[in-house]
DNA sequence: TTAGGGTTAG
C-alpha cells in the first residue's frame, strides 16, 4: 500500500468519495471510479463538478468528489465498483487517506474492459483525443491543426472538441479554442481551465475572468486549477475586488490549507494588485511555503516601491533555509537598484556567477544591467549588457534609461540608434526614456521625430507614463501650447499629465494658463499634490515673481486644499525675503502649523540680512539658534548682519557667542 | 488545465 497523509477541513461524515482516473483513493465507505459514473450525473444533472474538492495540492492526487446522502443514493448499484478499504482515521482534525494499489489494478481493469467494448467508433474518437492531447502537451500546433481537419472529415468534431479546445488552448492559438468552446458547449471543466489559463497567461485577464464567469453560468464549478488561474487573471489586471471574492470562495472549500500553489496565487494576485498587507496576511497564514511563494511576495514589495521590505523577506527566506533561484535574484536585483544597495548588489552579482546561472539568462543578466545603471555604475552596467548572450528590447531599455537618467542623454540616443540598427524596435518603455532624454536636453526636433513615430505605432495613449513624458517633453523644450495640444488629445490623463504641462507653463511665466489648468484638473475629479505645489513655487521662485508665487500659495492652500510641507512653507519665505517682502515672510511664518524649523528661520534670516533688517533678523537668529546652538552659519550671517549696519559691539558679541558655542 | 523574474512619467 502507498500511503499518504493528506490535510483536509474535516472530513464530512454523510459524504462518500469518489475515486478519480489514475488512482483509486478510498476516502469514505464507498468509492466509485469517476468516469462509470460521470455520464450518469449528467443524465440526473447533478453537477460533478460543483461536488469535488480536491484534498491536496500534490501533483498526482486524486480528486475525490463528495455527494450527500440524497445524491449518493440515486446512483444505481451497478455503478459501484468497489468498496472502501478503510475509513479515514482523524488526526488532530486531519484526515489520513491512502491511495492503493488496489485501487490502480481496479482502473486498469476498467480500461481494459472499456477498450475490448469499445466499437470501432469510439476508439477512433479515443485515439485522437490521445494524439490531440499529445500536441497539446508539445505545443506541436500544425499537427494539431492537420488533426482538426481529420476530425472535421471524420465528422467527429463534437465528440473531440473538449480535446480541441485544450489543445488550442494550450497552444495558444485562443481565438481557435474559443470558437470550439462557443460551438460545443463544454461539460469539461479542464478544458475550460484551458482557455482561462490561456487568456491568463497571456495577460488577457478581462477575457479570462469573462470565460469564468460564462463557465460558471454553464452550470460547471471551477476546481483549483482554475482557481490559480483566475487568480493570476485578476493579478494582471489588477482586479483585487474580484481576486478577494475568489479567495472567499477557495477559503470556503477549504482548498488554502493544503494546495501551496493556490496559496501562492492567492500571494502573487494581492502583491500585483498592491494590496501588500493583505499579501502578507495571506503568507503568515499558508500551511507551506516555498521559494516560489517567497518570491511572488518579495516581487510584490518590489514591484510596489518597497525595496527594502523586499530585502528583509529575501534575508527571512534563508533564514528558513529556503535558498533563491534566477528568479528571485532577478527581482532582488531590481529592490538593489531601487534602494540604491550596490554592495548587496555586487555579492548577489557574484553569487550568480558562482552558480552559473546567468549562461543564459537574458531575465537576470538584465535585472544586473539595471541594478549597475540605477547604482549608476555604469561601466558596469554596459560591461554586463556586452557580455549577455543576446539583447531584448528590454535589456536596451533598461540600459538607455540609466544614461538618460543619470545625465547622459546623448549615449542614451546613440544606444537607441544602435538598438535600431541591430534590429530591435523599441517599445512603449524606450520610447518613454527617449523622450525624457529629449527633454533634459531641449532637442525638440529629435523629440518630434520619435513623436511622429509613436502615433504612426498608434502608441499614443496606450500608456500613461508615455503619454506624460510626451507632455513633458514638450513643455520642458518651451513648447507649451504643444504640450498642451497633447494632453487635450489624450483620452485619459492623470495628476502627472497635468504636473508637466502646469509646471510647464509655470516655468514659461504663464501664470493664468497654469491656473486655468488647475481648474480644468479639478473639473475632472483630479487635485492638484505636493509635487505641483512645489514646481509652481520653484517656478517663481527661478524667476523672481514674488506676487504670482504668494498667490499660487494662497490659492493652493485655501481653494485647492493642498496642504503645505516644509519645504513650500521655505520656499515661499525664501521667496518672499528675497523680494524684501519681509513683513509678508514673517506672517506666512506666524501662520505655519509647526514653525520649529531651522531651515524656514534661516531663510528669513538671510533675508534680513540681504534687506538690513536688524530686528527681525534677531528674531530669526534666536529662533535658528535656539533649534541648533551649533548653526554656525546662523552666527556668522547675524555678525554680518550687525556689521553692515554698523553695530560693531553687537557683531562682535555674536561672533564671541558663536566660537563658545562651537567649543 | 495551476503558482514567482528584468525596462517607463510630473
Amino acid at each position: 500500500m502507498n500511503e499518504r497523509t493528506w490535510m483536509a477541513k474535516p472530513y464530512p461524515s454523510e459524504c462518500i468519495g469518489l475515486a478519480d482516473e489514475g488512482h483509486h483513493l478510498s476516502c469514505g465507505k464507498v468509492s466509485y471510479h469517476r468516469r462509470c459514473l460521470e455520464p450518469f450525473l449528467h443524465e440526473k444533472r447533478i453537477n460533478i463538478n460543483r461536488l469535488s474538492g480536491k484534498l491536496s495540492g500534490y501533483k498526482d492526487a486524486s480528486k475525490p468528489i463528495f455527494l450527500s446522502k440524497e445524491e449518493a443514493a440515486k446512483i444505481p448499484a451497478s455503478t459501484l465498483k468497489t468498496n472502501a478499504i478503510k475509513e479515514p482515521a482523524s488526526v488532530n482534525g486531519l484526515f489520513k487517506f491512502s491511495t492503493t494499489d488496489q485501487g490502480s489494478q481496479l482502473n486498469q481493469s476498467v480500461r481494459k474492459a472499456d477498450k475490448s467494448h469499445a466499437s470501432g467508433k469510439s476508439s477512433r474518437i479515443s485515439s485522437y483525443v490521445a494524439v490531440l492531447r499529445n500536441c497539446a502537451k508539445h505545443r506541436d500546433l500544425h499537427k494539431g491543426r492537420l488533426l482538426h481537419e481529420d476530425i472535421m472529415k471524420a465528422g467527429f468534431l463534437e465528440e473531440c472538441s473538449d480535446a480541441l479546445v485544450t489543445m488550442y488552448a494550450k497552444c495558444g492559438l485562443l481565438t481557435k479554442a474559443k470558437e470550439i468552446l462557443n460551438t460545443y458547449p463544454s461539460r469539461d471543466v479542464l478544458s475550460w481551465t484551458a482557455l482561462i489559463s490561456g487568456y491568463a497567461q497571456k495577460g488577457l485577464g478581462k477575457d479570462a475572468l469573462d470565460y469564468f464567469e460564462k463557465m460558471q453560468g454553464a452550470g460547471l464549478s471551477p476546481d483549483a486549477v482554475t482557481f490559480a488561474c483566475i487568480l493570476k487573471a485578476c493579478g494582471s489586471i489588477g482586479a483585487a475586488d474580484k481576486g478577494e471574492r475568489i479567495h472567499d470562495e477557495i477559503a470556503y472549500q477549504g482548498l488554502l490549507e493544503s494546495d501551496v500553489v493556490l496559496g501562492t496565487a492567492l500571494v502573487d494576485m494581492y502583491a500585483k494588485c498592491g494590496a501588500l498587507g493583505k499579501a502578507q496576511q495571506v503568507f503568515q497564514k499558508l500551511f507551506s511555503r516555498n521559494v516560489i511563494t517567497w518570491s511572488a511576495l518579495i516581487t510584490g514589495y518590489c514591484q510596489h516601491g518597497e525595496g527594502a521590505k523586499a530585502f528583509e523577506c529575501y534575508e527571512q527566506m534563508q533564514c528558513e533555509n529556503l535558498f533563491p533561484d534566477a528568479k528571485t535574484y532577478a527581482c532582488i536585483l531590481k529592490a538593489c537598484g531601487d534602494i540604491r544597495e550596490l554592495d548587496k548588489g555586487e555579492k548577489i552579482h557574484d553569487e550568480i556567477l558562482r552558480q552559473g546561472l546567468l549562461d543564459n539568462d537574458i531575465v537576470l543578466g538584465t535585472a544586473l544591467v539595471y541594478m549597475y545603471a540605477q547604482c549608476g555604475v555604469l561601466i558596469k552596467a554596459q560591461e554586463t549588457f556586452n557580455r549577455l548572450p543576446y539583447r531584448d528590447v528590454t535589456s536596451w531599455s533598461a540600459l538607455i534609461e540609466g544614461y538618460t537618467q543619470h545625465g547622459q542623454c546623448e549615449k542614451a540616443m546613440e544606444y537607441f540608434e544602435q538598438m535600431r540598427a541591430e534590429g530591435i524596435s523599441p517599445n512603449v518603455v524606450t520610447f518613454t526614456s527617449m523622450l525624457k532624454a529629449c527633454a533634459a536636453v531641449g532637442a525638440i526636433a529629435k523629440g518630434e521625430k520619435i513623436h511622429d513615430e509613436i502615433s504612426k505605432e498608434g502608441l499614443l495613449g496606450s500608456s500613461i507614463l508615455l503619454d506624460t513624458a510626451l507632455v513633458d517633453m514638450y513643455a520642458k523644450c518651451g513648447v507649451v501650447s504643444r504640450a498642451h495640444k497633447v494632453l487635450n488629445g489624450l483620452y485619459s490623463r492623470d495628476i502627472s499629465t497635468w504636473a508637466a504641462l502646469i509646471a510647464g507653463y509655470a516655468q514659461q511665466g504663464h501664470c493664468e494658463q497654469a491656473i486655468i489648468c488647475l481648474e480644468q484638473m479639478q473639473e475632472e475629479g483630479l487635485s492638484p499634490d505636493h509635487t505641483i505645489f512645489s514646481s509652481l513655487l520653484n517656478a517663481c521662485s527661478h524667476l523672481g515673481r514674488v506676487d504670482e508665487g504668494h498667490m499660487y500659495f494662497a490659492l493652493l492652500t485655501k481653494r485647492f486644499g493642498v496642504k503645505p510641507d516644509l519645504e513650500h512653507y521655505t520656499c515661499i519665505v525664501d521667496l518672499l525675503g528675497r523680494a524684501g517682502h519681509i513683513d509678508k515672510a514673517v506672517r506666512v511664518i506666524q501662520e505655519m502649523p509647526y514653525s520649529n524649523n531651522i531651515e524656514v528661520w534661516s531663510a528669513l534670516l538671510a533675508a534680513c540680512r540681504q534687506w538690513g533688517n536688524t530686528y527681525i533678523g534677531k528674531w530669526a537668529f534666536e529662533h535658528a539658534v535656539q533649534l541648533d546652538k551649533k548653526n554656525t552659519a546662523a552666527y556668522v550671517i547675524m555678525a554680518d548682519l550687525y556689521a553692515s549696519a554698523a553695530m560693531r559691539e553687537d557683531a562682535k558679541g555674536i561672533q564671541v557667542l558663536g566660537v563658545e558655542n562651537e567649543a
